[in-house]
DNA sequence: GATGAATGAGTCTTCATTCAT
DNA sequence: CATGAATGAAGACTCATTCAT
């Protein structure tokens, strides 16, 4: 979103903790992006956020740390958007659908961050736990609300569990719009294409017998 | 599989260029399995194939010729035993599940260098792409076969585009094997029946209205 | 001595130059001798201080102005105790033993600091100059002064150099207890039994003929 | 003593493993004697040396191990060296005078590189313990050697252990040569004439009682 | 053709010191 | 006057790659 925002900057020597926190991981997401973790160097961060190295080390323990900073940051903006990404619906396939397409936008305009996050969750045991339980569970939680409010007003069988079918659509949230679109790169509107299918087979799956989930 | 196979071994000094690449592919698949990509060193990798670092440079061009050989056996692997690994079944449900545990076995045991893979394929498109193309594409390929025949048999209904539900079914494969068993360290046993009430769904979801393909 | 005393505590802010001059000489004497030199932080004597990092630069202007100041206080404090440790002996054998077994046991009392005073002396100029002309020869004045005592009872011969004989037992003291000690890490027990020896062919060097002077 | 010798130089790139390490080696001795151990750096040792940095990595594990090998090759040279400097003299003052003015002389000449080596003795316990057990005991064997010579002539009472004697003078040579006139900065012909007065005391301390040890 | 010696560019990190508040 | 935020210079070490032998 911001990552391409204007960068904040305080005159050189100028003594405000907080606001050289917040340059440094505005200055360190965007390098990170640009760059990737390993070759983005805490040089030029500190020098995008216009302040010596010495203070990555000092505030953050390093480069790691300059990381696991920008990504609870990450996950702070994250929380707030999800919501507001895909609103509700009452068509339950417009739903899922709306869930899936605002994502792979949302992949597409983040690629850069994301490889880094994914890439460093792969790596780092401690960030890919981080990102499990924060990020995550945080989106499964949002998913898995919104499917009970569409079974609570009869649209999803009782029998389904919300919560497993919301780790699903996450799971293939992440695996088309970062894998598909980014790592592999597929045309995305091969992956549109293919994700209002997977939407309406999802749909099938959980709709109520007689139900009116189906919109197409 | 034969990671953790018998290192082959050549005398130092002679001079076999198949034996060499084939050790060095090999020690690499290992060292890079241990220690990761970055970590690995080419001085590690030469000294476990019993050879000099200049001949990886010689035979692969370097580090990431290396890997791209690595992975270009691993494919070749791949496309063996994924056949293997998930035998077809007359049941619709017990297709999609069986591939879904025994992926998610697969998955754990494979978990080191899938990480490498995973990482590489992340942060280097070149391998990105390679992986998309050839490891998804085939499974992709796979999984679509099996569901046509069960579409053929009437136990899919024929709307349904089984490419996409193939693609769907490998994306939630890897998302579940990898991402929720060893990224996010999620309990196996938990991501095992996550994953049972998934393939209740998409079959759900895909099985012909009237048809026999629900098991459980 | 008091090395492993209480720690002076001043509440923060507070205004009283002495006291925090005190406070960070005490801090800085503790933390050379845990962690040496080179490898003490400012920033950890000033947190032991309980004071900022800046007040060593205005009290001592820098880091090797408070190792300076540390010594100073250690001077002041050594020529008080030198006289104590080893009390005059009407029996010049025991007189030297005395000097040499209770430096070996202050040496190794004090084996933390003095690393670090040893080390600066030899590294920096003008603490080897203090560290010769204050210590060195505080300690050897007190010294001959014993023996001068010893030479007007008749013990020690008329013709010895009284200031030699103190400085070659200061030295031996120096050596034993620091470098055989400490830094060789000899046992103990094997440089006392070294020392007691030295001891006797000393007082021999310097008995008056047909004198008193032997022990043992 | 070849410290100030021709720099063995090889041509850049050159393969020469034994070559370079003894470059190394030499180049580091100069280095360390002109910065002494923490301000030299690898990079100007290299430099010297006419080869990379990371050569020293490679071959001595760091500029610690540097260190180390220099101070092998230095204790080499040092049993080479300490016989030839007090040859054996058959009169036992000579032959005492004889090794603390010669020691006197070649610690004014080592002055640089014997700071290195003490400092570090100090600091680092290993370096310690080899300087204590290659060095140190070294001398204290040829001493005491020298002693048993004087002793069989019946020139050194019966009753004297030449070890203990050889330890004493040892330290006493340390002491006078380094720390009283590198460290103290004592003008060396004062020391000289201290150090002819504690010969004598010595001397008189350990001649046989009849004895021709006495020359002055 | 194989070896392994040599390269050298590049980075994180540490800390005494300064200076805005 | 005390604080502690900010500085910035400096250095050891790693490793893929090259090339002399």
């Amino acid at each position: 979103m911001s990552a391409s925002g204007q960068l904040l900057r305080l005159e050189r020597g100028r003594h405000d903790k907080q606001g050289r926190r917040a340059c440094l991981v505005e200055a360190a997401t965007q390098v990170f992006a640009e760059k990737g973790y390993e070759c983005a160097t805490t040089r030029e961060v500190a020098e995008r956020a216009g302040c010596s190295e010495g203070l990555i080390h000092r505030y953050f323990g390093g480069k790691r740390g300059l990381l696991l900073a920008a990504l609870e940051q990450k996950a702070e903006k994250a929380a707030a958007n999800a919501a507001a990404l895909a609103p509700d619906r009452d068509d339950l396939h417009d739903e899922v659908r709306g869930i899936f397409l605002s994502y792979l936008a949302y992949a597409l305009a983040q690629r850069d961050f994301m490889r880094v996050v994914s890439e460093r969750a792969i790596v780092d045991p401690e960030v890919g736990r981080f990102i499990g339980s924060r990020l995550e569970e945080e989106r499964v939680r949002l998913f898995a609300e919104k499917l009970r409010r569409h079974q609570r007003a009869g649209r999803v069988r009782g029998d389904v569990d919300c919560a497993v079918v919301a780790r699903m659509i996450s799971g293939l949230c992440y695996q088309s719009g970062f894998f598909l679109q980014v790592v592999f790169a597929m045309p995305p509107e091969e992956v549109r294409r293919i994700m209002r299918d997977v939407a309406q087979v999802i749909v099938r799956g959980i709709a109520s017998p007689g139900g009116a989930g189906e919109g197409s």
